[in-house]
DNA sequence: CCTAGCACTATAAATATCGGAGTGCTAATA
DNA sequence: TATTAGCACTCCGATATTTATAGTGCTAGG
């Protein structure tokens, strides 16, 4: 159990490492608590013993450990003081009836991106979650065509396939039979129908099945594994000074690009609250920390996240989220 | 007019300093050619006057200007001598017959990125060179719906509109008269036509004409400025010593990440051979060497480009893009 | 025209110096 | 008993100093 003076010290120091990225000294917080630097550095000392905080070297100050974080995180912060300008701009965003719902989603976590200097991450439904809807074939000459897939949530996927002497009549022949065996499956599913249901059937009722058979298939393999992942500002951790480093860049970075990594790190709770992961409670690097989130509307749902360094902005990141996936859900 | 031997050693620099890129002395030179340091360092002297090699210090080894690079790629490089490996791989994607062309494009691209740790580009088709096709709408639920507007050249872009009150039946209405009054229109002239050829005539025949009005003017606005630019491997300077400093990085990242500015700096020419920009011959960075190539199809065409340092393999990248560059073609 | 030899120079890595910011501890104080 | 003043001590980081070395330029002789 910490004392009073206690908890304000890790909450002074917290809140001083975080802007500035110092090890913060007993001096500085005599200052804002009225005693003298002597009896903050004892407290400082049973503050370290608790593993609350720690030196950098031996006659450093202190910096806050992953304990602390936590501890100030669950504790000792101040919620709910959402900045005015962050509201403001993402107010303008949410307030203009033109825009849909996703690219409301994509701009607003693009905009936090850019006001807070960390990594912001959108995972959308999930080809399980999508519902195979209609299938559209538009020919682009002799040999091509664009084959577009439609879901139940909005999303569209198109490819374009090569189909060598095969008339756009079977092609359509084949649509209009994929349409009504299978339309309602979820996409992740859809390319065992396509062999266990329609195969057989076309294989009796279409000219070159075998070809158009195999272009579908692959239509509809690319479609699922294309996950439905956005990040936005993967460079940020170039301007926060602990990542000096070009190698930690690069590690992060390859956790970043992966994205069925990424999907799995972000995504590994159930839970609709705000959650935070700092350090080594992620997968992804244990200098940072992952605050996310779910949203579900009426029709889609997905998860939304901001990655930075631990010493991040913890309340303006929860505040952020919060009032973007209240805005959402609404 | 160079020597004999100094084309040589200004060759020998050149191709010492693209893999290791450390300053090449006169002793390493020396056991190439058969003949002893000083006579080198003589000839060096006189590259030097030429402007084709530089010092980094008074008494460091010489590295490559970017004349000097200039003068090997015009003059000096042996051409046409492709990797196996290199082929052999590239093979492997041109040959499966599945793959539509544009992923052939991007898969190719991103196996050159990864083989080279150069940053690879893809330049699709402008939205001038794209002509509207067909535009679909399919009803998500009471409010939303998706727009999917379809392209001669087999381009697909999707959008979700938020449409309240607004009956299914009149957007088709409006579809079909969008379909039947500009198709065939390139697409970054679509919003100007919708204004001057569709409203007026919607105004009369639609319902509700103001906000289905807008909203497919919004469809279309976005889809010009989406410009098809696909850029692979962004951090790949991080692999190259000569960009450890972080600040390069962040120049070199704002400049890639801004579309509208990428396009213009690799598409500024109409040829379609290879083409080297070497440090300030391009927009990019002094430090950087663009090399491009344009392709072109029956349905298609775009640009291909490698950015990579300076001291980038020249030789190699321009056979990995001419190989490419002839399997898109035919 | 080429080359051996030598003086010279800048770098890079290792070591030394020095001030300052910060701690821990002890003893005195409220 | 909790706080604080005072002081010795430590480590960092910035600035010099040293040393080795890899390279050059120049000169004079082959």
């Amino acid at each position: 159990m910490l004392t009073k003076r206690e908890n304000s010290i890790l909450k002074l120091i917290v809140e001083e490492y975080i802007p500035f990225a110092k090890p913060v000294s007993s001096k500085l917080i005599s200052k804002r608590l009225k005693c003298s630097p002597a009896t903050i550095r004892n407290d400082m000392q049973s503050l370290e013993l608790s593993g609350l905080i720690e030196k950098t070297h031996t006659s450093s100050g202190r910096i806050p450990s992953e304990a602390g974080y936590r501890y100030y995180v669950d504790n000792l912060m101040d919620k709910r003081k959402m900045k005015e300008t962050d509201m403001k701009k993402l107010e303008i965003i949410f307030s203009n009836q033109q825009l849909a719902l996703s690219d409301c989603i994509t701009k607003s976590l693009q905009l936090v991106s850019d006001m807070t200097n960390y990594v912001s991450v959108i995972l959308g439904s999930t080809s399980h979650e999508n519902l195979l809807k209609q299938i559209e074939v538009v020919p682009i000459d002799e040999d091509n065509m664009t084959v577009i897939v439609i879901t139940d949530k909005g999303n569209v996927k198109h490819k374009i396939i090569n189909l060598k002497n095969v008339s756009l009549e079977e092609v359509k022949k084949t649509v209009s039979l994929i349409n009504n065996l299978i339309i309602g499956t979820p996409i992740d599913e859809v390319s065992t129908k396509l062999e266990y249901e329609v195969k057989p059937i076309i294989g009796k009722y279409v000219n070159q099945h075998e070809q158009i058979y195999n272009a579908f298939y692959h239509v509809f393999t690319d479609f699922t594994e294309s996950n439905n992942v956005n990040i936005v500002g993967k460079n940020k951790f170039l301007e926060q000074p602990e990542f000096y480093d070009l190698e930690k860049i690069k590690g992060i970075n390859s956790k970043l690009d992966n994205k069925d990594i990424l999907r799995k790190i972000v995504n590994k709770s159930d839970s609709h609250d705000i959650e935070i992961y700092i350090g080594e409670e992620n997968q992804i690097d244990d200098n940072v920390t992952v605050i996310k989130t779910k949203y579900k509307t009426k029709t889609d749902e997905g998860t939304i996240a901001i990655i930075g360094p631990k010493r991040m902005e913890y309340n303006r990141v929860i505040n952020l989220l919060e009032f973007i996936k209240k805005n959402i859900e609404r």
